[in-house]
RNA sequence: GCCCUCUUCGUCUAGCGGUUAGGACGCUGCCCUUUCAAGGCAGAGAUCACGGGUUCGAAUCCCGUAGAGGGCGCCA
């Protein structure tokens, strides 16, 4: 049977990074399997609808290259992809699931869960609906249909006995049914709810394999109970573990990024971001971690899906995106950076050389600007401690001669490129009988100020600019 | 409160009855070197949540306990 998978976002306006992982996995399933993947928006809740948040959705699967084969638009043979697009059917099928005693119409208020509200918590248990609705006669419906009531129509559970379904990742689930209240299918309003809309949409559009987070886990029973209802045959369900914070909790929008925007924003690769994810909650059973989407398709079994909980972790997001960097044609790398050098350095530097220098040591982009703020501007106020190095054994004094004579050496040089500096502090280093580090440390200590440099002493020089290095020397060695 | 689920280094994870419990990020050190970084190598870091079983033998199977997460909306 061919294999058609579905991610369903409701258009909340950003792209939360767990989402993502769900399409990423469905997406993954479906390429796998030579199947098709379906986007379907999930647009139920007419108070919580964010204006354009549905380019969001589109967005967010073209940068990131989950590209759908069937969706609202582009169409495909099981439309309308748009929930709010699809009510009519949703009518259509509640109706029937009331003629066959499956369900049955509610007029109670909203948040009306029983005879006696004063009962409805009692230490802190709070009840579902007691199904007082379903006691009603037919003559009672009437009478209230008449007066134009407004109702919703309930999921008729019966309390007695159990349900069982296997999930594909976390096996035998049982849920007693008394731990299930008779849930809403058609809300006043006449859209459906998520649970209701799921199912229908799920079998219409002939889902085969459905993945969500793992939130959905105790709900399913009631799924599986309508299936059971409309008498079709329910799809494998794949529960996917929630991805948390650092300090645990479920990854929200209040705690720092959980967008996917906010990535993109910070410089981090789709395909690092893919692959980072692609991680939490599953492994390839090797120990290949550097993925490309390509691989990722190739190597996604969904029998390797864990079960535990895991923690994002942006260190290790930001590792593996450096990873990807380096994989990068120097013309992308460029083209990435470019994005986060400030004007000045555009200006001023020759930046096409500088994304060459730093591509192997970028691992997120947006610490370009302060990596890169010393070429701009020399912070003469650095604390000479720096020219003292234990391992090249340098000292200020000694630093203090090495300046002085690099000084002579270099503004006497005639061209100013790589070989050239270079090879003038190298036979300096030879005539004096010492290693280069010793010599390239005070150097370097003084064209940038800094204790940690995105590039080497020589290619600083370069970048600098005879005139602006020879300042830069004489300034330390005022200050030594 | 009731229900469901999860639990291997700080973090992501491998493991599926017999392993010196493996890898990765991070951390530390060494080597290399045009500093730092990168790269190469090494190290620290896990009484496999705890307590009982079953078994010749348990991280792996069973039962409890604890902790954590999730669900119990006319939200999704």
């Amino acid at each position: 049977m061919e294999v058609r998978t579905r991610f369903a976002p409701s258009p909340t306006g950003y792209m939360h990074i767990g989402n993502l992982r769900t399409a990423l996995y469905a997406y993954l399933h479906a390429r796998k399997n030579k199947g098709t993947f379906i986007l379907r928006i999930e647009d139920t809740d007419q108070a919580r609808l964010v204006e354009d948040s549905v380019k969001v959705i589109y967005e967010s699967l073209r940068v990131t290259g989950l590209e759908h084969d069937e969706g609202p638009d582009i169409g495909g043979p099981v439309g309308p992809y748009v929930q709010s697009a699809r009510r009519p059917l949703y009518k259509e099928y509640a109706e029937k699931l009331l003629k066959e005693g499956h369900a049955y119409r509610c007029f109670c208020e909203k948040h009306e869960k029983t005879e006696n509200p004063a009962e409805e918590e009692h230490e802190g248990v709070i009840l579902g609906y007691d199904g007082r609705c379903r006691r009603l006669s037919e003559a009672e419906v009437q009478e209230k249909l008449a007066k134009g009531l407004p109702y919703v129509i309930r999921q008729k559970i019966d309390h007695e006995g159990r349900t069982t379904f296997k999930d594909f990742v976390y096996g035998e689930i049982t849920v007693e049914h008394k731990q299930l209240d008779d849930q809403i299918l058609l809300k006043r309003d006449g859209y459906p709810t998520y649970n209701f809309a799921n199912v229908v949409d799920d079998h219409l559009m002939g889902i085969t394999h459905v993945m969500r987070g793992c939130e959905y886990i105790s709900s399913t029973p009631k799924y599986i109970l309508l299936y059971k209802a409309f008498g079709w045959e329910a799809p494998e369900h794949i529960h996917l573990p929630l991805i948390m914070n650092a300090d645990g909790h479920k990854l929200s929008k209040r705690e720092g990024s959980v967008a996917l925007s906010d990535f993109l924003d910070k410089g981090y690769l789709p395909e690092a971001i893919l692959n980072y994810i692609a991680l939490l909650g599953w492994n390839p059973g090797t120990e290949q971690e550097f993925f490309t989407k390509a691989g990722l398709i190739e190597k996604f079994d969904i029998a390797r899906i864990g079960k535990s909980q895991a923690c994002f972790d942006e260190k290790k997001l930001s590792w593996l995106n450096g990873q990807h960097i380096k994989a990068l044609k120097p013309e992308a790398a460029h083209a990435l950076f470019l994005r986060f050098y400030p004007e000045k350095t555009q200006k001023d530097f020759d930046v096409v050389k500088l994304s060459g220098l730093i591509q192997g040591k970028v691992e997120k982009p947006s610490d370009i600007p302060p990596m890169v703020a010393f070429l701009t501007e020399l912070d003469g106020n650095y604390s000479t401690e720096l020219f003292i190095n234990k391992k090249n054994k340098t000292t200020l004094e000694g630093s203090r001669a090495v300046l002085t004579d690099l000084q002579a050496i270099l503004s006497a040089l005639t061209a100013w490129d790589h070989a050239a500096v270079y090879g003038a502090v190298n036979s300096y280093a030879e005539s004096k009988a010492s290693k280069i580090g010793p010599i390239m440390w005070p150097l370097r200590i003084a064209l940038s100020g800094l204790a940690v440099t995105p590039t080497g002493a020589i290619e600083i020089a370069e970048l600098l600019g005879k005139e602006e290095s020879l300042r830069r020397i004489s300034v330390a060695i005022g200050r030594l």
